[in-house]
DNA sequence: GTTAGGG
DNA sequence: CCCTAAC
């Protein structure tokens, strides 16, 4: 009896269920592509494992899901040559950090006034997403969630602007609800260029800063610094209007404090400036203390053509594994981190990373944005602390970044480019061995360089 | 998710 | 105040 149930489901189709993950998706990219966990790939040319195809080896290395057995090979990938750490190091001196640092180092900013950092958020403030997605979900149902949006009506427009309309805050009135966005004035707005009309149908009412509303955002520039718009918005003594945003404060605090009259005003001054020095907009500073540019974050470098032609060279050869173009020196992404050659991937190929997204092997996830980290956790650096005599980064280096070398491709652009990037791929338009276990980009940056990075 | 900087 | 690359 049991017997027959069990045939029944075997052979019926529509009781089976398709496997969580296929690790050899037929239509991947990553499959004609040569194995990047290739343990020896660079060194031992005639290693019999050599001779296969990048699938076929990991077919033969394959392992069904639930088994974490120990791979001797890829240990011997992942662990660090014992004798080299020093000679990497100074190959990259500005190295990205692996764990957090502190955020504030007492000596440098003892003139700060500290107040209690701003809670951070506990995980109960986030209603969980719609999770998991099962396989046997209904897909043609809306989900739950869907109820959290408004029919879409000829009057849909005016409704959501009688809406907003009807929910003026006060100052200082500031919300404290982080589920729940900010009741604003809103006028309706319509794009009248013709590119990206129907992109955005409302924008906010503009809300005039007060004098005293930019003060409380001295104030806080004092205690946090600049560049903590977040937290200069959610600290407890400090109020703005509701539906001020953390972008807000950062515009504000540029118009009153222009980059000129920002390094007089809000460098180190323990004291309030001198009476000679005149404040902008007639302000005074309102809080005894220093407040500098927060040092969290490094400084924004455009990317440049050269890069981009590196970071398709790196995907030919490493596929989603940005930490091994990271790692490999003929591609000199030594100034860049591991996130921000996958942030820039995303960013020209959104296809193609999708893809990834949906497909890849464990292995690769470990890349994967799903792996959600904490924002507060996610890797802070901190690069340099700014001279305080330096007026600003911006002037400091000469003509490194040139506007024309960083070219941004326009979004209506990005569809062609991973079109581009995914036929040479799958459509292998350079030469193919089928005895060579890396694209043959990757043999002959070999011979012009030593076999292995860490010689 | 947040921020910097141009629009 | 908006947009979006970069963080």
């Amino acid at each position: 009896m049991f017997d027959d149930m069990f045939d029944d489901f075997q052979t019926r189709p529509s009781l089976r269920i398709p496997p969580l993950q296929d690790p050899f998706p037929p239509l991947s990219i990553i499959s004609r592509r040569p194995s990047p966990l290739e343990p020896n790939a660079r060194v031992n040319i005639d290693n019999e494992a050599n001779k296969l195809t990048g699938r076929q080896r990991a077919l033969a290395q394959a392992k069904p899901l639930g088994a974490p057995e120990h791979n001797e090979l890829e240990a011997s990938i992942t662990a660090k040559p014992a004798a080299l750490p020093e000679a990497q190091e100074t190959e990259h001196p500005k190295e990205r950090p692996r764990k957090k640092q502190k955020l504030y180092d007492h000596e440098q900013i003892a003139d700060f006034v500290q107040l209690p950092r701003p809670q951070t958020k506990l995980r109960e403030d986030k209603p969980r997403p719609f999770q998991p997605i099962s396989v046997l979900n209904e897909l043609h149902e809306p989900p739950p969630s869907a109820a959290l949006f408004p029919p879409i009506t000829p009057n849909a427009v005016q409704e959501e602007h009688d809406k907003y309309h009807s929910g003026a805050g006060q100052f200082p009135n500031q919300t404290k609800d982080p589920g729940r966005p900010p009741a604003r004035k809103r006028k309706p707005r319509v794009r009248s260029t013709g590119s990206c009309t129907a992109k955005r149908i409302y924008t906010r009412e503009r809300t005039a800063w007060t004098e005293e509303e930019t003060d409380q955002l001295v104030k806080g520039v004092a205690i946090y610094g600049m560049g903590r718009w977040k937290s200069i918005l959610n600290h407890p003594e400090l109020h703005f209007r509701e539906g001020r945003t953390n972008m807000d404060l950062k515009d504000r605090f540029r118009v009153v404090f222009p980059p000129n009259a920002r390094h007089k005003w809000t460098r180190a001054m323990p004291e309030p400036p001198d009476d000679d020095q005149e404040a902008p907009s007639g302000y005074k500073f309102a809080t005894k203390g220093t407040a500098k540019k927060s040092p969290l974050r490094a400084p924004k470098r455009l990317w440049t053509e050269q890069e981009d032609t590196e970071l398709e060279k790196g995907f030919q050869l490493y596929g989603f594994q940005w930490n091994l173009m990271l790692k490999d020196p003929a591609l000199n992404f030594d100034q860049r981190s591991c996130g921000q050659i996958r942030d820039r991937f995303r960013l020209r190929f959104p296809g193609l990373y999708k893809q990834q997204d949906s497909t890849a092997s464990p292995k690769e996830n470990q890349t994967s944005p799903k792996k959600k980290k904490h924002a507060k956790s996610s890797t802070r650096t901190r690069k340099t602390v700014d001279d305080p005599n330096e007026p600003a980064n911006e002037e400091s280096d000469g003509g490194a970044r040139d506007k024309t070398g960083s070219k941004t491709v326009p979004a209506s652009h990005t569809e062609e480019e991973d079109h581009r990037l995914s036929n040479s791929i799958l459509h292998n338009d350079w030469d193919w061995d089928e005895n060579l276990t890396l694209a043959p980009l990757a043999w002959e940056d070999m011979a012009t360089r030593p076999m292995f990075p860490f010689d």
